[in-house]
DNA sequence: AGCGCCGGTGTTACGAGATAACATCACATT
DNA sequence: AATGTGATGTTATCTCGTAACACCGGCGCT
């Protein structure tokens, strides 16, 4: 985080309500595609659309139990690989944290902005097709994955 | 690194010369801009260029040494840490490593091109500034500093 | 010269991030 | 009931990265 702005980031937290319909949809569709959609990682998915921006792995496991006993780790990112698996949650790479996916196209080219002050973060979609991808055809890559993530300061953090 | 091809990738370490001549330019450089280029920074830069790949923090401490005495971590992450500021090298966020810069311009965009079956990268310079910056753009986000990795496979595990 | 500053280094120790390996369990299929 | 498969529980360990503090060497100052 940074020196200067007062973490102050616009978006708090959704409202439950919110979550609870986003992990119902989230059930729903799961449960249609035969998965299974077990209590460890919807309590997971829980965790990471309460809280609305990047989480670390480890807080995850902090806030797992219901009386503030913790997860073992393997149990938290058991249910992150899954939930990354099926669209749901994103890695964030350069901060090593896990966020719930905001981007109702399940499009595996999911871009990030991510403000350095204030920790909130804005998934944007695919703006990389174009350029990223013509650079990989041009070399002859076939890529399967891509990770990107853009660092600096949100519209509050610069006003603020 | 997969299962199906044999890790032959094409471009294997560079020459010894390349890597002085890449080594001296670098202190050249750095020394007319007021910079120190000490002993560590300058073991850890012939490690990363040495190698011509991707290489982890902790196989550079455990090449530093003359005769395989390892560094201690804060050693290497020091210099890691300064030849990144310098542009001479760059951490790879996905797969937590660190590969010495090959693009000549000092552009601070750099993307990656990786190779999960045989593990060569490929630095391509700058292919985001539009799309990506664009997004930020409109979300009025300032970007300072940005992480962008493609993975797949690269033309020789293709075929092979 | 003597002094203080500052950037770099050495060293110890530890905190954070992630996974290997193996036992067990729930459930569906045969 | 027997078997197979995917999910969990559990223990331990490995990898990655940094905090904190002492020290040192050059440089500018008076």
């Amino acid at each position: 985080m940074g020196e200067h702005c007062h973490h102050h980031h616009a978006d708090g937290p959704p409202q439950a309500a919110d979550v609870a319909r986003a992990m119902g949809e989230a059930e729903r569709r799961l449960t249609a595609e035969g998965e299974r959609m077990t209590p460890a990682r919807l309590r997971v998915l829980e965790l990471l659309l309460a809280a609305g921006e990047p989480v670390k792995a480890y807080d995850l496991i902090a806030r797992f139990g219901e009386n503030g006993q913790p997860a073992k780790p393997p149990t938290v990112y058991r249910a992150l690989e899954f939930l990354e698996r099926k669209g749901l949650a994103h890695r964030i790479a350069s901060i090593s944290a896990y966020v719930a996916c905001t981007s109702g196209t399940d499009d595996h080219t999911a871009a990030f902005l991510i403000c350095d002050c204030c920790g909130a973060t804005q998934e944007v979609s695919a703006p990389v097709a174009g350029d990223l991808g013509r650079a990989a055809h041009t070399a002859g890559y076939a890529i399967t994955r891509t990770t990107i993530e853009a660092h600096g300061r949100c519209p509050a953090c610069i006003a603020g």
